[in-house]
RNA sequence: AGGCACGUAGCUCAGGGGGAGAGCGCUACCCUGACACGGUAGAAGUCCGCGGUUCAAAUCCGCGCGUGCCUACCA
């Protein structure tokens, strides 16, 4: 054949992703395939992105994360939905303010300096400059997002709907404030969650100190990991039953260092086991000890500043970093002979989520959502399976959380965010809470209102992300079509921090849940399984993947590797493995296209299809249910598997070689049309079931196969209606390729163990007792003959055979490959010893299985059918490979 | 302290009551008219250990060992 009379887009010999992957891109953006309608017949589906911070960097978690939901969008719209796929940004709060901060303290400044306007007029100029960058490189990953829609939490529209929120929440009376203690970074100056505090083991102390009584001699004993707290004490507290305490000399004791006298009293928290039995009680800087404080009604000694610096009411030690005071408190004990012991101590440690600095309980007056009122439907909705969990071994985890939940600290005392819409009034200082500054007090009436200063936590704004995304409180065509979303894809590190939240809010304002399924995939770790992390330097940037593999090459590796409720270990090696699966793809197409001149609308009913184009199409069709199926199910691994089995296994190791005789040959037209129309049927389909998961290699060879228009982003996916044919069982034409599939493999199996060279043409005979089999084999001669390099193939019933040939025994058939003239029989010999080893272990097993009443009585039927029939196989195999053993051995001198 | 996963070939992992699987690596042979980022064949596993349920356990249950993670008001 010549290749130029037939395409005229030949490919190049190999995949080039560089080539192709912008250009694709932009393609598909321009020409509106991303963009969702508002509200049209088909059927919508939609996911909203987990937002990127917009400091961010892609690193590999959004790179899992936005390829799942990329599978899924692009799986969807060739499934014919309406597909919204809403993106945008997250504003980060600490951490973008963190990110600007340091730049300014590289010009030797801080924000204070600037001003509070100014300096998040810097932030938003920052935004400008760097805001995009994660953006972009989504869009590297093949991300189909609508662009056009894209969000950000700091939007007019976003921040008018978490006004609306934190005013009607308010006005419920489910946002309060109040003084508590709360977690509190020093280096960041604001409060955080709990959430927001990670804990860690680390190595201290526990001291034991002498209070002193106020009067009579002899003292109570206090243990305590921080010492430098008891500048703040106001008591300590002992078990009301605890005998130890039952009779003192003094109900209260003298606070060394600050020499003032402070009660003991009773609360049954105190645990009488730990320590002396005796607690010190610092309601300003510990929770549990503030608790106790209200119950008693202590006065709070605030000790330790917002910087994280002894303060005026710590006496000597004013003006000390919390930690050297700890030192310096130490010493000054220790000289007054106070300090009785000082243990290695491990226990957990808070730390900022963010700068990692470590957390100080402390006394603010802050802002709360009260959340149990909203966490009970939140709970519900995943009890009914109004909101699906998936892996369901999630919803565990959720509903451990839920039960437990404590109010959510949601103000920050930093300025990039949602500024708290609540203003007080200078004169009556009565609070107002409302969507925008009231002209004067509605109390009073005088115009002297100041803005609360602090920001909302910014998964406040998060939190109602499913629905401002889409214009809420306005009642928009879009949240009409798309809400509830179909699924949220995400990572369980974020699980409480967003989805629940996500939950609770959209539940409360919207009436119905935000998502029908919530995917919780695990985390990317490297070919360790150690988390990546900056610090360990085994960070592998995706961006560099990309670069060097191709992005389908990196998104295959990730869905193949993306079993359900396991962590994806990532190594670049395994990337490579996927590249070559792509250039595999590359080049079957290549192969394809120099045999296709033309397109086909659809297979010719009239056409007369060989054995492999029959079987081809069937197991196509069997692998794009099974894509289907695992998809639906979110297994990606499996559909990624699947697709990846037929391609490369099927259709390009069987098909492609069994279709070459008919694909050259000139001789016979209508045959060779046949195999045209199913090899362009087959690849076109396998492109399209492929294209979720390799949207860029699939377009490029969409766009140079014939018969093709448009973008294959237009395309169908090729499920066909209805229950498969056949059901489980194989059709005719895979029972029986499997056929010619065993037989050419044992052939080649002779070939290899008896070291016979590829070259050589082999005289083969099959004889088999089924005239059935025989025709069968008869019909595809051509196929065996041309795959297993054969010169001449005879089919038989069974009755003479050579003695100088190899034997093996497929299913009922028996495979002489006659060997004179091409190898030494002891050879042979060996070999069949070898197979007749394994195949005596495998009948013993079965016999030993028929000999047991109780198998023959208890096992189901079918069960015991199968073993029978299987038993009578194997001796009828074993017989005739005892029988060729002892004519290769007879005949040894004839080699 | 509680909870949740996981332990299968040299490595990374699928599978999951009745014949031990894949990818990579390894061995041998092969540049056969798409592909050496390839082809054909092969070697390789006490399915962590011990008990139990069952006719039958890698698979279900219990205990143990190991690993990872999450939660917690552990002075």
């Amino acid at each position: 054949m010549e290749p130029d009379v037939m395409s005229t887009k030949m490919l190049d010999k190999g995949y080039d992703p560089k080539a192709v992957e912008q250009r694709w891109y932009e393609f598909w953006e321009r020409e509106g395939h991303f963009a969702a309608a508002d509200a049209d017949g088909r059927p919508p589906f939609s996911i909203v992105i987990p937002p990127p911070n917009v400091t961010g960097v892609l690193h590999m978690g959004h790179a899992l994360n936005n390829t799942m939901q990329d599978i899924l969008c692009r799986y969807r719209r060739l499934k014919g939905d309406n597909v919204l796929w809403m993106p945008g940004t997250d504003h980060a709060g600490i951490a973008t303010q963190n990110v600007v901060e340091r730049q300014l303290a590289a010009n030797g400044q801080d924000r204070h300096q600037l001003g509070r306007e100014k300096f998040i007029e810097a932030v938003w100029q920052w935004r400008e400059q760097s805001g995009s960058a994660i953006i972009n490189q989504l869009k590297r990953l093949g991300a189909s997002c609508d662009w056009q829609r894209e969000r950000f939490t700091m939007d007019e529209g976003l921040s008018r709907a978490v006004r609306t929120v934190f005013v009607r929440l308010y006005e419920e009376g489910l946002i309060y404030r109040g003084m508590y203690i709360t977690n509190w970074c020093p280096r960041c100056r604001t409060a955080l969650s709990d959430l927001e505090v990670e804990h860690e083991e680390l190595d201290g102390h526990l001291y034991q100190i002498r209070y002193p009584f106020a009067r009579g001699k002899g003292g109570v004993v206090v243990a305590t990991t921080r010492p430098e707290t008891m500048l703040g004490d106001t008591a300590v507290a002992v078990h009301p039953d605890d005998e130890r305490y039952a009779d003192l000399p003094a109900e209260s004791v003298i606070l060394p260092l600050m020499e003032i006298e402070i009660p003991i009293i009773r609360d049954a928290y105190v645990d009488r086991a730990f320590g002396t039995g005796a607690l010190k009680v610092t309601p300003a800087h510990d929770p549990n000890d503030f608790e106790i404080g209200q119950r008693h009604k202590l006065p709070s000694n605030k000790v330790i500043e917002d910087d994280g610096t002894m303060g005026a009411a710590a006496g000597q030690f004013q003006g000390l970093d919390r930690f050297a005071c700890r030192k310096a408190v130490v010493e000054a004990l220790q000289e007054k002979g106070l300090l009785l012991s000082m243990q290695p101590h491990k226990h957990g440690v808070g730390h900022c989520y963010r700068c990692k600095n470590v957390v100080e309980p402390n006394l603010s007056r802050q802002w709360f959502v009260k959340v149990k009122p909203l966490a009970e439907p939140a709970i519900r909705a995943v009890e009914s399976g109004a909101t699906r969990i998936i892996p369901d071994t999630w919803a565990k985890t959720y509903y451990d959380w839920m039960y437990n939940i404590k109010d959510w600290c949601i103000s920050r005392q930093i300025w990039w965010g949602h500024q708290i819409p609540a203003w007080t009034c200078g004169a009556c200082e009565n609070l107002v809470v409302a969507m925008a500054a009231p002209a004067q007090c509605p109390a009073c009436g005088a115009a002297e209102l100041t803005q609360e200063t602090d920001v909302l936590d910014t998964w406040f704004s998060s939190a109602l992300w499913p629905f401002s995304t889409m214009g809420w409180p306005d009642q928009t065509p879009l949240l009409k079509t798309f809400y509830p979303t179909s699924v949220l894809v995400t990572g369980f590190d974020i699980l409480f921090f967003w989805v629940a939240r996500m939950m609770m809010m959209g539940i409360h304002f919207m009436g119905e849940v935000p998502f029908r399924d919530v995917y919780v995939h695990a985390l990317v770790r490297d070919e360790e399984g150690k988390k990546m992390s900056k610090s360990k330097g085994n960070v592998i940037d995706p961006l560099d993947v990309i670069d060097t593999y191709g992005t389908d090459a990196f998104r295959y590796t990730l869905a193949a590797f993306a079993a359900q409720g396991r962590d994806v270990r990532l190594s670049e090696k395994r990337v490579e493995g996927y590249r070559h699966f792509i250039n595999k793809l590359w080049n079957a197409a290549r192969f394809a296209l120099m045999h296709l001149d033309r397109g086909y609308d659809r297979i010719d009913p009239a056409a007369l299809l060989s054995l492999p184009d029959r079987w081809i199409l069937a197991r196509l069709d069997r692998m794009t249910r099974q894509v289907a199926e695992a998809l639906d199910d979110y297994k990606f691994n499996e559909a990624a598997g699947a697709a990846y089995q037929f391609v490369w296994h099927e259709f390009c190791d069987w098909y492609l070689e069994a279709a070459k005789p008919a694909l050259y040959d000139e001789g016979a037209p209508a045959a060779r049309e046949a195999a045209r129309q199913v090899l362009w049927t087959v690849l076109r389909d396998t492109l399209v079931v492929l294209h979720p998961f390799a949207p860029f290699v699939t377009e490029e060879i969409w766009d140079k196969l014939p018969g093709t228009s448009g973008s294959i982003m237009q395309a169908t996916f090729p499920l066909a209606e209805g229950p498969p044919p056949d059901g489980e069982a194989l059709n005719p034409a895979e029972t029986e390729m499997a056929l010619i599939v065993a037989l050419v493999t044992a052939i080649r199996n002779i070939r290899g163990e008896m070291n016979i060279s590829p070259a050589a043409k082999l005289h083969v005979t099959v004889q088999s007792p089924e005239p059935a089999t025989r025709a069968a084999i008869d019909r595809d001669r051509a196929i065996i003959v041309n795959l297993a390099r054969l010169e001449a193939l005879a089919v038989t019933e069974p009755g003479e055979r050579s003695p100088t040939s190899a034997t093996a025994i497929v299913a009922d058939t028996e495979l002489l490959v006659e060997l004179k003239g091409v190898i030494d029989f002891a050879q042979e010999a060996q070999r069949l010893e070898k197979e007749l080893g394994k195949l005596n272990k495998e009948l013993s097993a079965i016999n030993k299985k028929l000999n047991n009443d109780s198998f023959l009585d208890k096992a189901p039927e079918a069960v015991v059918a199968e073993v029978r029939e299987k038993q009578v196989l194997l001796s009828e195999k074993q017989d005739k490979l005892s029988a060729t053993h002892a004519r290769v051995v007879g005949f040894r001198g004839e080699g």
